[in-house]
DNA sequence: TGAAACCTTCTCATCAATGAGAAGGCAAGC
DNA sequence: GCTTGCCTTCTCATTGATGAGAAGGTTTCA
């Protein structure tokens, strides 16, 4: 598919469909006209590196962890595509990821709980 | 405590402290000659608000959630201070902190997959 | 053939978060 | 008193993710 039935599907404007190919996060092929031409599996993908850019992951980091995950083929599962300073970028970061989940959890919580106290006192006054 | 001690403590910048300030994030008092005088709780507070901007939330939405998260009184308890908005908006928030969570957690767990796939990979082949 | 709807690249602008420095006031120690 | 270190405000710059528009080529359809 072309690039504006993308962005329709995706709902990500073109403009920054673009600017993730400039940032290494998509490889969309070339028709001969020069038209970029996306696979089916481009929606998912878009899809996921907006989920992260939201989370607060930069095209950076999406860049570097975005060949490992869902990678049902094993290319990447030989011993020695994983040097020893890739391991330890990606379990730093998988670690980093944690924090973020622990921070977001705990304060969703807290406005959660917020909101049932107040539930429960205004039950509890009788109106 | 000044800023320059909450700095050391918390490992952000004073230049940051003070637009967390601007940002109506933070609110430290005053001493007679001008100098910012922080409590000690503001130590928490700023680790609270680094945590929430490095999870890809703004200023402007930490600072609406920010008096909802912590509050050991009931001084917002009252169903009153409540508006029905209010409690769309902190609904809505969490819904979308909600999202962030998924979203990492699910990436998280392909990393950490990954890395455990190709450690059992290492261990069959035998080296 | 001509208009409409796509696409291309390039450029300029914005916004939030942050870095960095200047110019100057205050305070503690020698 | 002077130096040193911390504080103030103000200003300018940068970076990453976006928005937006120009100028022009391509496809489609009537």
């Amino acid at each position: 598919m072309r690039i504006g039935e993308l962005s329709r599907r995706t709902g990500v404007p073109a403009r920054m469909l673009r600017y993730y190919e400039e940032q290494d996060l998509l490889r969309p092929d070339r028709a001969v006209n020069g038209y970029r031409i996306y696979p089916e599996a481009a929606v998912y993908q878009v899809q996921q590196i907006r989920g992260l850019l939201d989370s607060g992951l930069t095209t950076d980091i999406i860049r570097r962890i975005i060949p490992f995950l869902d990678r049902p083929d094993d290319i990447h599962l030989h011993p020695d595509c994983l040097t020893p300073e890739l391991a330890d970028l990606l379990r730093s970061e998988a670690a980093r990821i944690q924090q973020r989940v622990e921070c977001l959890s705990r304060n969703r919580d807290r406005i959660l709980a917020y909101l049932e106290a107040v539930e429960a006192a205004k039950l509890g006054a009788g109106r």
